[in-house]
DNA sequence: GTGGTCTCCTA
DNA sequence: GTAGGAGACCACA
């Protein structure tokens, strides 16, 4: 080794744990060999041999070795018997998959180095400093924190997943400290997944400042006194030992004994033939491919290496008779039809054909070119089916740009059209010279694609089936194609079987239910954390398994539970409920709303202030630094050190501190609490809304809300990323915060919400001839229930006592009981069961309604909102008590509250038309439950609220009449708190 | 990094 | 007492 010469250290233990998490369990086909860690860890090697063959980057090595740990005892067990105690057992899988790769080192014709009782970390600083005494420079290709230390003149860390080379600098800008100070810096914070015990209370951010203010680990020992915080202070001195130990254990080793010389690790030309012989050992196809291809060995030519594993796993044997087995009864084509003249029957049919099915994903076509393209969707003009999906590079379908569709035109017969994959060597690869296409083959451009795409996509008789349509069609909707006309697998099911025990309606889930088929992940595919790569960059061949697999479960499942709707009277409720919503709701999506940025940073800016002045009190009166956002530190201090009396306890055993316990203790006169809740308020306003909502911004200053159609039980939507239907309204504050929503320039934001919809549902629901009376005369509801049951005349009637009144109306939506309620205003529990007692002898009629919906849940399963839409609670008949009361509460309110809902969505679905009808150029931007928020333009505000509200207040007609009015307030502002 | 717990925002 | 989503913290890998 000379000046000018590299040396490549490869972690290959790390390599090994990242190549084993990142990739599925896989296994050699023929014997069942598990070999997922040794796939990717070839994968990762060849690359990094391919990329260190191109000499035009610089760095290429003159010198290579892949470094592995020996034993789990090393010297570091003898200063600490605790280090890496808390190591578990390598996966079961992952053990024999260790001896293969070691011959898979071989065969590329590295060297491979370990050493008993030695780290590898330990073998790589002792390389690297004899390197570096030598001349050379050394890139160590790990991401390992504990190899920051080693970086320097010379040296880098190269993290090949990421693609990031590490220098002083990157090193810096991620720990805080340069890297001779990350031993320090190490020491301090500790290693949870090592066992190395740090200072408790020290972090990397802190452990980096305390380095910087005292420059090292020694100095900071001794100077300890000077702190100022005083739990830091304490934590150092009574630690100190601690820290030295640490030390010692990340200290690594770079004067060990090697049994290779340094010189040995000369790097050799791979010998294609063993390499390749090797691969085919393994059954790496593609792998053997590349190889052969950039090698110039033909694949072919070469024998298959007898690799000698102990007792291989021997997995299922596939069934080869299962795909030619009969399909259940009716399922065959003959019979199919005679049986399917009785919706029961068909349904019958179609789970038997579902139950018989099988996957193949080599069946699957990847469409490259646009005749073959022309040709598969062909075959959908035939069939006027056609199953469809789109695969984008983000997660939402309003950022996401189109990487490629796949279609299914019948059960097992799917195709993948790539359309914007790239090379999965990322950045790299620009500096080969191999072009996109000829490393992974052709794509259809998108334009071309599209074209041909949108006449079927838009063909009224090609009937389009998606799951979560409402992604794909915003997805298309973005690149000029209306999909129509469409069926949504996720909604049929969520109109079938919403339920509040069965947990969802997502594609992966009702796979397994009705076809009993696990479908490939997208974590399988693309990885997940810092492992997860864009799909754009994921193998083209994989994709198509992956995204066609998705395309034909999409018809099967379709093939499934379509016929159900029908034979389970569910059709109107997705017909008229949820199909007609996904456009109306992708629209909305699309627009976003407009929210002005200034308002909101200036907002930060006022809470940050008075936040720190929180801050400085709350530390002031606690006597002691801590974090007020921590639940356990402020129960310790609160109840632990102060010794504040009314501790409670929640279900972690911890002290539950949230604002009902506070403000008692507050009420008792103990200022701390109150100031935490003060402080609680503004943090939560500022991380949740202010800091966070300009995130959401796109270029024209909009943010586009995600609803979900399909994941509450009732009926409601859900809103997320970001969630833009708990926008704060109770305290002035809070509402500062609607003023940032606005309208562009010559328009006016409206606002327009149903007024007591639920109670007014109620009372249709349960016949109560008082409260129906009060609302068709318009008075106050609540003060009037307060009237009727305290005897208290509603004019000059105490504040007090309407608000319990409004308590129990609230309580009786929510199914009723004595704990809620006296938890609710604050009452003893006997108190409050009184009051349901005389709610209950004044309106007998509620009473009657919750029994009578209690049975029928009880009967049936499930209960009903007035538009059929089913709620099923198989629990109500659970024997444990409180689970079957929590199932009861919840069937009695579901048909109020998915009535409500239903109401709303049926507005929404009238809404779009109705103003198209009228002229009028409104758009509707957002559903909070209750309330529709429209942007329209200055001079239609007046011609559009009358409109508005008629719609949504008509909207239960004409399937539903209620029996009492519903009244819409609407307004017109220049921002929604204004218009509220 | 992931998952659970706690807290808090809405209708 | 119903229905949601989300951020922060913390223990576990």
């Amino acid at each position: 080794m000379k000046k000018g010469d590299h040396l490549f250290l490869v972690d290959g233990s790390a390599y090994i744990f990242r190549a084993y998490h990142a990739l599925p369990p896989l296994t050699r086909k023929s014997d069942g060999l598990p070999v997922g860690a040794v796939s990717g860890f070839c994968n990762m090697l060849w690359k990094l041999v391919e990329e260190s063959r191109d000499t035009s980057v610089g760095v290429a090595p003159t010198h290579f070795a892949v470094i592995f740990d020996h034993s789990s005892t090393t010297f570091r067990n003898e200063l600490y018997d605790q280090y890496k105690a808390n190591r578990t057992a390598p996966p079961e899988d992952l053990v024999p998959q260790f001896a293969v790769i070691r011959e898979a080192v071989r065969a590329f014709d590295l060297p491979c180095i370990e050493k008993q009782g030695y780290e590898a970390d330990d073998l790589i600083a002792t390389y690297t400093k004899q390197a570096i005494a030598a001349g050379g420079d050394v890139t160590i290709v790990s991401s390992d924190k504990d190899l920051m230390q080693l970086v320097g003149p010379g040296v880098i860390l190269y993290d090949q997943m990421k693609d990031k080379r590490l220098g002083p600098e990157e090193v810096k800008e991620k720990f805080g400290v340069y890297p001779e100070k990350m031993i320090d810096l190490q020491a301090l914070v500790g290693d949870t997944s090592d066992n190395v015990p740090g200072v408790p209370g020290i972090g990397p951010k802190t452990a980096a400042q305390l380095l910087d203010d005292y420059g090292d680990l020694e100095t900071l020992l001794e100077r300890a006194e000077e702190i100022k915080q005083a739990k830091r202070r304490e934590n150092l001195i009574a630690f100190a030992e601690q820290a030295r130990l640490s030390k010692r254990l990340v200290t690594l080793d770079c004067d060990m004994p090697l049994d290779t010389p340094l010189d040995d690790l000369f790097l050799n030309e791979p010998d294609g033939e063993k390499l390749i012989a090797f691969l085919k050992a393994m059954e790496f196809t593609t792998l053997t491919r590349r190889v052969a291809a950039t090698l110039a060995v033909s694949a072919s030519d070469v024998e298959t290496a007898k690799i000698d594993v102990d007792a291989p796993v021997r997995g299922p044997d596939l069934d080869p008779a299962a795909a030619s087995r009969p399909a259940a009864v009716g399922a065959g084509e003959d019979g199919a039809p005679r049986l399917a003249l009785v919706p029961a029957m068909l349904v019958e049919s179609r789970k038997g054909e579902a139950a018989a099915a099988s996957f193949d994903h080599s069946a699957y076509l990847t469409i490259r070119d646009e005749a073959a393209l022309r040709d598969f969707l062909a075959e959908a003009t035939e069939t006027g089916i056609l199953a469809f999906d789109t695969e984008t590079d983000a997660l939402s379908a309003m950022n996401g740009k189109l990487v490629g569709v796949s279609f299914a035109v019948s059960p097992g017969r799917a195709a993948y059209v790539p359309l914007g994959h790239v090379s999965p060597n990322g950045e790299a690869d620009l500096l080969s010279d191999k072009s996109v296409e000829e490393e992974i083959g052709p794509q259809i451009p998108l334009e071309t694609a599209l074209a041909v795409l949108k006449p079927v996509l838009e063909d009224p008789a090609i009937l389009k089936v998606g799951q979560n349509t409402k992604y794909d069609y915003l997805v298309m909707l973005r690149h000029g194609i209306v999909v129509a006309p469409f069926d949504d697998t996720m909604l049929i099911s969520y109109a079938l079987d919403a339920s509040a025990s069965l947990s969802g309606h997502g594609m992966d889930e009702l796979s397994e239910r009705f076809l009993g088929h696990k479908p490939i992940s997208f974590k399988d595919l693309c990885g997940s954390g810092r492992n997860a790569r864009p799909i754009a960059a994921c193998e083209i061949e994989r994709v198509t398994h992956y995204a066609a697999e998705d395309a034909d479960v999409t018809l099967r499942l379709w093939r499934v539970l379509t016929p159900r709707l029908a034979a389970e009277g569910l059709a109107s409720v997705y017909e008229r409920l949820e199909k007609p919503l996904m456009p109306v709701l992708a629209r909305m999506e699309e627009r976003g709303i407009m929210v002005d940025r200034q308002i909101l940073s200036r907002l930060s800016g006022r809470f940050a202030q008075k936040q720190g002045g929180l801050e400085a009190e709350i530390a002031e009166l606690a006597g002691e630094e801590f974090n007020p956002g921590s639940p356990k530190q402020l129960g310790e201090i609160l109840f632990g050190k102060l010794g504040l009396p009314g501790g409670k306890k929640t279900k972690g055993g911890q002290w539950s501190t949230d604002v009902k316990v506070l403000e008692e203790l507050a009420a008792e006169g103990h200022p701390l609490p109150s100031k935490i809740v003060e402080w609680r308020q503004l943090t939560k306003l500022k991380g949740t809304y202010t800091d966070t909502l300009p995130n959401h911004m796109d270029q024209r200053g909009r943010i586009h809300t995600s609803y979900s159609m399909a994941s509450t039980t009732t009926g409601r939507l859900s809103s997320s990323e970001p969630n833009l239907q708990n926008i704060p309204v109770r305290t002035e504050e809070g509402r500062a915060i609607r003023t940032a929503f606005v309208a562009p320039e010559g328009k006016k934001l409206v606002s327009a919400d149903y007024s007591q919809i639920e109670l007014r549902i109620l009372a249709h629901i349960a016949d109560i001839p008082q409260l129906k009376q009060a609302f068709v005369e318009g008075l106050d509801i609540h003060a009037m229930t307060a009237s009727e049951m305290f005897g208290v005349p509603v004019e000059g009637m105490p504040s007090d006592v309407r608000r319990r009144a409004k308590a129990i109306n609230f309580g009786i939506i929510y199914g009723i009981s004595a704990f809620g309620l006296a938890n609710q205003l604050a009452i003893p529990r006997e108190e409050a069961g009184l009051y349901i007692r005389r709610y209950f002898e004044r309106f007998p009629g509620i009473r009657d309604y919750m029994d009578a919906t209690k049975a029928f849940a009880k009967q049936h399963g499930y209960v009903e909102t007035l538009f059929g839409r089913r709620v099923h609670y198989p629990d109500i008949k659970s024997p444990n008590a409180s689970m079957r009361a929590f199932n009861e509460r919840a069937a009695i309110n579901a048909p109020i509250q998915g009535t409500a809902a239903d109401v709303i969505r049926r507005a929404m679905i009238r809404m779009e038309g109705a103003l198209d009808e009228a002229g009028l150029a409104a758009k509707m931007l957002l559903q909070v439950h209750d309330e529709l928020i429209f942007e329209v333009p200055d001079d239609e505000v007046e011609a559009t609220l009358p409109l508005v509200a008629k719609i949504m207040a008509e909207a239960p007609l004409p399937r539903v009449n209620l029996s009492v009015p519903l009244v819409v307030d609407a307004k017109a502002a220049d921002n929604w708190e204004a218009a509220h």
